[in-house]
RNA sequence: ACCGAAGUGGCGGAACUGGUAGACGCGCUGGACUCAAAAUCCAGUGAACCUAAAAUUCGUGAGGGUUCGAGUCCCUCCUUCGGUACCA
């Protein structure tokens, strides 16, 4: 009997629905289980066989997990607003809004063909109004709060104003920016406008002054996946670096808590690694440096104070501000074309090209602190403002970089630590005995911290010091489609926050979108909106795409609450994610705000756990084959269009050509595997690229084969080799397909997109299909007792499958049920006894199929609403051992004995075997090592 | 450059805490069925040596180390992928 995938899948979707077989309740007698998918953004090149390795994973737990008698949230929901759907309709004039919705919907088509067991009345999409007046809520909440370092918790600003009225700006506890001192008196005399600026300083949420990549040519602001090497991706034109005020998120003041959080969470000792590293603590010093006839001082930051006797200059960021006051005139111009320079670099580039330091003298000397000797004060790129001071104290002897440079620039080197006892140490390891540097001579590197560390605060030159790698969140974004903010501007320019009452701020519908004319968002153009309330205007920014994505997990448990972001009852009961999959690209940035996020809002009592995802797993890219053309460079417009195989390029130079990638639906194998077009792809390429009147294809073979260069990588538009999961579904079904993506390889790992193995499942499905029926293609369940050999082969599956889900390994889970169904076939196995747990236990698996089988097997009801088998040990006993027998360590012998037999008659006899005595044959033997149940090792 | 991950047959991968390397599937080869093909079923399939069988040797990116024993642990290196704060 063949399975027609196409008319069951239809059935029993329509019969899950009508039924509401997926419906989510907040079940009081059942423990909940939350698994969560990141949810994707709905691009315009629609769902791809990428997205659904994670969701068909999460899909597969939560149907387990509700076959196991758990309340089971498995929601799904689209990450709306971004940058792809705006730079759409600059393109073509379609409104983000329109274009979004669209691509929304054919997501959710893709995602139903798949049979996930989504209860899609708990949507969300960040671009709603009614999700995103929550977005902004919280964006309040975090205005209206400050951080109390004396409680490690956020508290109300207006808490804040209170203490300053009191005491002023001392002994307040408050997490804060840049440092205002005053006292009780003076803050009642400042103005309004004065306080709010220091107020600014305090708050979760505030204004500072922040870089964006300005493409002056292009009038706009660019994202940094749009600028390649200091030029716009889009028409090469120069960018640079521009200040302007932004919003910004003090993340930095969660700092310690997001390290120390970790701990308690099951991730992958990796992923904690690169959050741990992210936050990048480190125990230092800040240091001034007096600048040789100047009143002002340069304050540095080092985490090694213990080499300050080998400081033998200074850098500073070229952003620093001091820069301009201590740069002589015989510098400036030199000082000036730097900084030019620097302003259109990146901060990767600034950082990777080690090899070849930049920098420059500005003219002007510190004086050490200790040695009082002069040192030159120097601007270079490898210095960032943004990390610690903006300035360090360069100790060649101890550091790569600064050595690096003081090699270039020849400037004084001196040796500060003996590792003379650590040979294969680098310079920049904490070991070692300090050499020529006064009163730390002659101690270990951990005392001359300390030691030097007590010396700095005694003589009033600095302080020890914690330190944070990680920067405050920047949070504007100068775009039409993104959240716009409750917040609007006095005319003397204070930010005045909305109330609640005003949520949502919705986003004005503009016609056409454009940049302001200063690279202001395109908002500034919705003139009516911006100045809609009176003395004020609004905030033109809008959010960053993680502001929606930061706390859409608690929206899923109550999706439709107008009152709140989600009901005390729903947050009680759901708490946190259990189990998030994902992609490791989110490892840092998405994680990390949410987790920031969930613990504002659990300062202020909205939620009840520290964390918001307990158990996370990284999910691994599924890639796809990027197939290339060469397409000859014109050197006059007259020039044929000329295309080269990948073969007869190899004749030419290759900057001759441009690659040319070829869509993947014309690209034929052949036998080695080798991508190539035939007669027909080269009219269909042709055809794609446009055809131009004089076009030549060249080729090296005689045969109608034009060789590609193929290689594999990211599966995307802009490739042509997106594969859609459609027509995969298609041809094979949706239970092949989600048990062929399992099947695939390990869950984490990256893996290139192939169906050539597709027929394997097929063959699978097919199998386990027709142990159901009998000769004469009727359906046939015997009620027989199953023998104790078809019982051990079920049951084994049943362990298997168990243990394989609980660790995530679902490739291994789809090899079980392989060898389990070829066992059944080969025994011709028909017992109901047998069949029927083995189609529960992969019911999570292939829902369409078992479910169908279910109902012929006169069961009502759904299957996905069964108990899930248990394994029984009792089934599973063997008595006897396969030893592998081995002589120093090699395989010699395989040695089947009882399980009871002991230990010393194993070491006896395994020397009589003949086929291990030639080999210890007059050798003496050393000793032999058994590991019960395991192996046998001869030592000679 | 820095942080993190991965590298095993022709291919995707398996191998639990250091204990039989290559499970399962694809592909390939041979056979059965068929007028033939497709589908299906059966058998074989890491490499070398050998007419064949048996046996042996070599084999988990490269080089070194620890161990009775290393794909697994340690050190150095190479390659690929993800992230590096405005792609999502």
């Amino acid at each position: 009997m063949e399975f027609k995938h196409q008319e069951v899948e239809s059935k029993w979707k329509n019969f899950w629905t009508e039924n509401e077989i997926y419906k989510v309740k907040e079940d009081p007698d059942k423990p909940k289980y939350y698994v969560l998918d990141m949810f994707p953004y709905p691009s315009g090149a629609g769902l791809h066989v990428g997205h659904p390795l994670g969701y068909i994973a999460s899909d597969i737990i939560a149907r387990t997990k509700n076959m196991k008698g758990f309340s089971v949230l498995h929601p799904m929901g689209f990450d709306a607003f971004g940058l792809p759907a705006e730079q759409y309709a600059i393109q073509t004039g379609q409104h983000p809004s329109i274009s979004t919705h669209a691509n929304i919907e054919t997501y959710k088509s893709q995602l139903d063909n798949i049979g996930f067991n989504y209860d899609w009345s708990r949507e969300v999409r960040t671009c709603t109004p009614d999700y995103y007046r929550w977005t902004q809520w919280i964006f309040l909440k975090l205005f209206e709060h400050y951080y109390c370092l004396q409680s490690e918790k956020a508290k109300p600003i207006t808490d804040l104003v209170s203490l300053f009225e009191k005491q002023g700006s001392q002994n307040t506890g408050a997490f804060c920016g840049e440092k205002y001192i005053f006292s009780a008196s003076d803050w009642i005399k400042f103005s309004d406008k004065e306080k709010q600026e220091i107020l600014m300083s305090y708050r979760l949420a505030f204004r500072k002054k922040g870089f964006v990549n300005w493409c002056e040519a292009l009038g706009t602001v660019l994202a940094n996946d749009e600028v390649k090497d200091g030029f716009s991706e889009r028409g090469g034109h120069p960018v640079e670096k521009k200040p302007m005020m932004q919003w910004a998120l003090r993340i930095t003041a969660y700092a310690e808590r997001l390290l120390d959080s970790l701990n308690d969470l099951e991730w992958s000792d990796s992923l904690k690694i690169m959050q741990q590293n992210w936050i990048g603590k480190s125990k230092g010093a800040h240091v001034e440096f007096k600048i040789e006839n100047a009143d002002e001082n340069i304050e540095i930051y080092t985490t090694r104070p213990d080499t300050i006797f080998g400081a033998t200059f200074i850098v500073l960021a070229p952003e620093h501000p001091l820069v301009d006051k201590i740069v002589t005139i015989d510098q400036s111009n030199l000082v000036s074309d730097y900084i030019l320079y620097t302003k259109k670099r990146t901060e990767r580039e600034r950082q990777s090209e080690a090899k070849q330091v930049t920098g420059v003298f500005t003219g002007s000397y510190a004086v050490h602190p200790f040695t009082h000797k002069k040192i030159p004060i120097w601007i270079a790129e490898y210095v960032l403002i943004d990390y610690g001071t903006g300035a360090i104290m360069a100790v060649p002897s101890n550091d790569q970089r600064d050595k690096v440079f003081a090699e270039k620039f020849e400037l004084a080197i001196i040796p500060v630590i003996d590792q003379s006892q650590f040979p294969h140490s680098s310079i920049e390891e904490k070991v070692g005995t300090m050499i020529n540097s006064e009163f730390l001579n002659g101690l270990e590197v951990a005392q001359a911290i300390e030691k030097i560390l007590g010396e700095i605060e005694k003589q009033k030159l600095g302080k020890a010091e914690v330190q944070f790698k990680m920067r405050d969140a920047n949070f504007s974004r100068q775009r039409y489609w993104g959240e716009p903010f409750p917040i609007i501007y006095s005319s003397d320019d204070i930010p005045v926050s909305l109330t609640e009452k005003d949520l949502p701020v919705l986003t004005p519908w503009i016609d056409i979108i454009q940049a302001g004319s200063q690279g202001q968002s395109p908002l500034i153009h919705a003139t009516e909106w911006v100045h809609e309330i009176a003395d004020f205007t609004r905030e033109t920014d809008t959010m960053p795409g993680y502001a929606g994505s930061s706390w859409y997990f608690l929206r899923y448990m109550d999706p439709k609450n107008e009152h709140v972001f989600a009901s005390e009852e729903k947050l009680n009961y759901w708490k946190e994610v259990d189990l998030y999959i994902g992609g490791t690209e989110h490892a840092v940035g998405h994680l990390m705000y949410s987790r920031f996020w969930h613990k504002f809002l659990f300062d202020l009592g909205y939620v009840h756990t520290q964390e918001p995802f307990k158990k996370l797993v990284n999910q691994g890219m599924i890639q796809g084959e990027i197939n290339r053309l060469f397409l000859r460079k014109k050197q006059t417009e007259f020039d044929s269009t000329e295309y080269a195989d990948a073969n007869y390029v190899k004749d030419f130079n290759i900057e001759e050509f441009v690659p040319v990638e070829v869509p993947l639906k014309f690209v034929k194998k052949d036998v080695n595997g080798k991508s190539f077009l035939d007669k027909a792809g080269i009219d269909e390429f042709l055809a794609f690229r446009g055809n131009d009147l004089r076009v030549l294809v060249h080729k090296k073979e005689a045969e109608e084969k034009w060789m590609l260069d193929s290689e594999i990588g990211k599966m995307s538009k802009r490739y042509h080799n997106v594969v859609n999961p459609d027509e995969v579904v298609a041809e094979y079904g949706a239970d092949c397909f989600r048990m062929y993506e399992m099947f695939l390889g390990p869950l984490e790992q990256s893996k290139p997109w192939d169906t050539k193995g597709i027929s394997g499942v097929a063959g699978f499905l097919r199998r386990y299909f027709s142990l159901f029926w009998n000769a004469n293609d009727e359906f046939y369940l015997t009620d027989e007792e199953p023998s104790r050999e078809e019982l051990k082969v079920l049951h084994t599956c049943i362990k298997k499958v168990n243990q394989d889900t609980e660790s995530l390994s679902f490739n291994t889970s789809v090899s079980a049920f392989m060898i389990c169904v070829n066992s059944l076939k080969s025994m011709a196995c028909t017992k109901r006894q047998i069949l029927i747990p083995l189609t529960q236990l992969l019911a999570p698996f292939a829902p369409f199929i078992t479910e169908e089988v279910w109902h012929l097997a006169g069961n009502s009801g759904s299957i996905q609403h069964s108990k899930y088998p248990e394994a029984n040990e009792d089934f599973l006993v063997e008595d006897s051992v396969n030893y592998p027998v081995s002589v120093n360590g090699k395989k010699r012998y395989e040695w089947k004995v009882s399980k009871a037999k002991p230990k010393s008659e194993l070491e006896s006899e395994v020397l009589e075997l003949d086929e291990i005595k030639k080999w210890i044959d007059g050798v003496q033997i050393k000793k032999i090592i058994i590991v019960p149940e395991r192996m046998i090792n001869i030592v000679l």
